[in-house]
This record gives structure tokens, sequence and C-alpha cells, in this order.
RNA sequence: GGCGGUAUCGUCUAGGGGACCAGGACGGAGCCCUCUCAAGGCUCAAACACGGGUUCGAAUCCCGUUACCGCUACCA
């Protein structure tokens, strides 16, 4: 009871109204998966407290930053199903209100202004390394006389606006980690306005924060020691402070920070590979956040409910793509047919397989294919290897499989002649008859019903792997079956022939 | 170097003083099912970083050590 209620009391700032909080990328790439997990925890978060998930694109770095990936951005997003409320903001477009906020800190005297270049703290920096010191700005401009700033400044003399850090200890108790204090002495006086009048980031993003009213900061824990400085930024503005909740990273096999020479880390990069959305996302959820017990296999709706910031992870998490595929196999044999078709249909029609004409002429068929094969896929592009042979297409065999099952070519040829006969006087063209004429054959010719399947399977397929032999039968109708049978027949005979 | 963060099977994690010779999942090994491959079922191997405390009792709390990660720009 007691316990609850402490519970209760210290999640207030959360829960007392809306929450709103926002994803913020800079787009200088493409959507990593880093960013769209902790879009995620910030988009789950917003669905269940029925706040407000915001989108700030961070594209004050004009060199680096692109439309092709702020457009990037959007679709990861959409892809995954994250929609965000209100306008996308800009935060080039902030740029009078960051000046606005950097100037009442100057106003205030929390802030002044540097005129050392960068070249001479440059210099300071080399020396204290030399001298094995660690650099932290003197302070020197802010103990310039007035009249000589006022004379500087006529003089058109450029400078920074730096932020005066005050004495003390900056510490929020946060989300995830619970209490972080940082002794202000460690802190320098940072830069918040340069030179050419632009903010830098943690002004920038202070500033926006206050104007978007964000309630919960959630984001990389790379930004924890960011957090003191714009704790300080916001006490001087006289602003109330967000909750700030710090999310650990994501890491590749080896440890280190996932990267490009890991393989793919733009969420686009597993769209091509054939990764749905839903397992994506499920995946992602898992990386650094626990439901609690042993729940894994979740929709997105499912996993708004279940969310809380309890679950959340302090440790690094390793991306493991073995585990992607594995989700991404479950979701394929959960999501029914009919949702899976306009996601391989685009990949079936790009093999040249079928058109989309003559995929939706046969939709029943179509689907029932779908349900056929999607069991042992990991991959939407398993679907589409494993679905040539039921198309009308001629059929190429693999080669270790006929090295295996028509090892004797004349006792293959023989087989298959008399399994075509026996398929031929089929009157029904369904799984129980066949079976039972197969079975029967295979016991009038003394072997096991093995030895028949698996040179029909090949002469079927082309492969040594498919579903189960009678369901291969059944979806390849009764024409296509009969035909492939016939080929491999010729092929055996045409073969021996070569060989003799 | 300074500051901050983190530490449970190879990986994702459950657990939050006794219910733990630590549970689930991926991956691995094996068995069952079986016409093959998947799926599914079952079984096995595999972890509380180390050292000190506190306590009747520690994976859980405290301290130290180690390792790893992040930050340390007029980048974001």
């Amino acid at each position: 009871m007691r316990a609850s209620l402490v519970a209760y009391v210290t999640r207030m700032p959360l829960l007392t109204s809306a929450p709103r909080v926002r994803f913020a990328p800079s787009p200088t790439g493409y959507l990593h998966v880093g960013g769209a997990r902790t879009a995620l925890f910030n988009w789950l978060f917003a669905r269940k407290y029925h706040g407000q998930f915001l989108l700030r694109i961070e594209d004050t770095d004009k060199a680096r930053s692109t439309d092709e990936s702020t457009r990037a951005i959007f679709e990861g997003l959409t892809w995954l199903g994250l929609d965000w409320d209100e306008e996308v903001v800009y935060q080039a477009q902030g740029l009078a209100q960051h000046q606005r906020d950097a100037r009442l800190l100057l106003d205030r005297g929390h802030a002044y202004r540097c005129f050392c270049t960068a070249a001479e703290l440059d210099a300071q920096r080399k020396a204290a390394g030399a001298r094995g010191d660690s650099f932290r700005y003197d302070r020197r401009c802010d103990r310039l006389a007035p009249d000589e700033v006022q004379r500087r400044v006529d003089a058109g003399d450029p400078f920074v606006l730096r932020f005066r850090v005050p004495n003390g200890t900056t510490s929020w108790d946060d989300v995830v980690h619970g209490p972080i204090a940082f002794p202000n002495k460690d802190i320098e006086d940072f830069v918040i306005l340069r030179s050419d009048g632009t903010p830098i980031y943690n002004m920038a993003v202070v500033s926006d924060d206050i104007a978007m009213a964000i309630s919960l900061v959630m984001r990389g824990d790379d930004h924890i020691s960011n957090t003191p400085k714009q704790i300080l930024l916001y006490d001087a503005l006289g602003h109330a402070l967000p909750r700030f909740a710090h999310v650990p990273m994501i890491h590749g096999l080896d440890g280190k920070k996932l990267s490009k020479r890991h393989g793919a880390t733009a969420v686009a990069d597993y769209r091509n590979e054939g990764i749905l959305p839903s397992a994506m996302v499920n995946f992602l959820a898992l990386l650094g956040w626990s439901p609690g017990g042993d729940r894994e296999v979740m929709a997105l709706d499912e996993m708004i409910a279940l969310f809380s910031t309890d679950g959340l992870q302090k440790k690094a998490a390793v991306f493991d793509t073995k585990k992607l595929e594995w989700m991404n196999g479950q979701h394929l044999s959960l999501t029914p047919s009919t949702a899976l078709e306009p996601r391989v249909t685009p990949d079936l029609v790009a093999s040249g397989l079928a058109s989309a004409e003559d995929l939706s002429a046969k939709h029943v068929w179509y689907l029932s294919l779908i349900d056929l094969l999607k069991v042992r896929a990991r991959t939407v592009h398993d679907i589409v290897r494993q679905a040539a042979p039921y198309f009308p297409g001629p059929l190429s065999y693999d080669e270790d499989a006929v090295a295996k099952q028509w090892k004797d070519r004349a006792a293959a040829h023989d087989v298959l002649s008399s399994v075509r006969k026996c398929l031929s006087e089929l009157t029904d063209w369904q799984t129980t008859p066949m079976e039972e004429a197969l079975r029967t054959l295979a016991e009038t010719r003394g072997v096991a019903a093995g030895k028949i399947f698996q040179p029909l399977r090949l002469a079927l397929t082309g492969m040594t792997v498919s579903p189960g032999i009678f369901d291969v039968l059944v979806t390849m109708g009764r024409e296509l079956a009969l035909r492939r049978i016939d080929d491999a027949v010729r092929y055996l005979e045409v073969d021996q022939h070569l060989l003799t």
C-alpha cells in the first residue's frame, strides 16, 4: 500500500497531463535502427498515455542535412507504423527563437561574450594535452572589463556567446537510470551561440523542447552528458524541467556501437531484405525493453498495452540478426495471407513469375499458395524463391538434388513414369485419393513411400525440400503437375541417350 | 587523462533480500513427429565480472577493483 503510493507519487509528473514526447533525428543519412527504436519507445509511451508523439527534424547542420534523408526518415517511420502528431518541426526554422533565448540569457547575465578564436582555443587545448592536463575554458573573456567588451563589440570583433555555468551540482532523476549528478565544476562554460549567430546544439534543443512543450525527453544515453548543460539552460531561462529518460544504445555483435561495418543499419535495408514491419518493430522493442515475464511475439497494439518505462533496460543491447530472422518467421506465420499479399506481389512480379493481373485472376489460389509457403519462410524473399515451381515457367533442377535423387537414372525414369500413369488415372485431384494411389504404388513396387516421394518432389519443384508432396501436387494443379513429371521423364530419357 | 554510465548463459532478457543448485527466447546439440525442409513438441550444454562488506540469509543492498560504452568542438 505504502509502496504503491510512493510509486504513484513519483510517477505523477509523467501522468498529471497528457505527455508530449518527441523524436528528433538529424537528416544526415537514413533512419538508423537505433533511431527507429528510440522513436518506437517514444511512440509507445505517447500512445500508452494518450499523449502526443512529435517529430522534429534537426536540420541545423546545413552541410550534412538533405531532403532525401528527411524523406527517408518519414518513410521509415511510416513503414514501421509509427505515426506522429501535429506538424513536423524543422529546427532550422526555429532560428529566431533560439537567438531570442540566447539573447535573453545574455541580458539576464547567464551568458557572456567570448572573443577567443577557434585557433586560440585549439592552441590552449593542445598545450593542456601536452602537459597531460584536461582542458576546460578558463573564462578569461568573462573577466573582461565592460568597457573593453563594448570597445571590441564596436570594433566589430567576432564573438560567441558562452553560458556562465554556476557553482553547485546539477542532477536529475532519470526515468531509466535513477538519480544522476554532475558537479558543475566539471562543466565548462559552453558555447550557446556561434560567432555567426547560429545556436549550438544544446541551445537549440532546449529552446525547441520548451517551445514544443515537451514533458518527457526520451533519447539515447549518449546524451547523458548533454543533460546537465540542458538543465542549466532550462533553469537560466526560468522554465520548468521536463523529465528525462535515457535509453541504452544498440551495439553490433562485437560490442561496439552499431555501424555500417556491422552490415545493415538502416531500417530500409531490412525492408528490402524481406523483413515485415511488424517483426522489425517487435524485435526492436525487445532490444532494451521487456514487458516482464516471457512475452516475446507481440503486435504493436499489444506493445502499447504492455509498455512501461519500468521495463526499460540500462545496458546496451547487441543487434542479433539471427533473432530478427526468427522473429520475422514468426510474424510471417502469424500474418494472414491477405495481409501478406500486398507485400509479396511486387516481389513476385519483379521476379517475372507472374503479372499482377495473373495473380488477381487466380486470387484464391494465390492466397492458398502464400499460406502454403509462409510457414517455412523467414523472409518475404523465401516465399518468392519457393513460389517458382507453382507457376507455369520452366524449371531447373538443383544439381545436388539430381545427383542424390535421380542417381540411378533408369530407376528414376521408371518410378516417375509409373507415378505419372498412376496420377493421370485419378478422377479426383485431391490429397486423399492421391495419397492412397501413391502409397499403393509404393507397396506394389515393394519400396518405401519416400523412395517415390523424393524423386517426384524433385520432378515437381526442382528441389529436395518443399511442402508436403500432396500439398504441392494439389496446389500445383493437375495440368502443371503432370507436365512437370513429363518434363522430368523426358529429361531423364535425353540424358540417358547422351550418356550411352 | 577528466567526467558520466553499465555489468545475469555466445546473444536478447526474467528476477529487485529467502519462492533460484537462477526461468524464458534466439543460436547450438540431440530426440519425437515425418515423404523432404520448415513449423511444432520434448531433452541437453550454457550465466549472476571480481574482491570485500551489511545480513540468520545476497544475483538482488553498500564499497572498492576490473572491463566495456558514452561525452570531453564555434558537430548533432
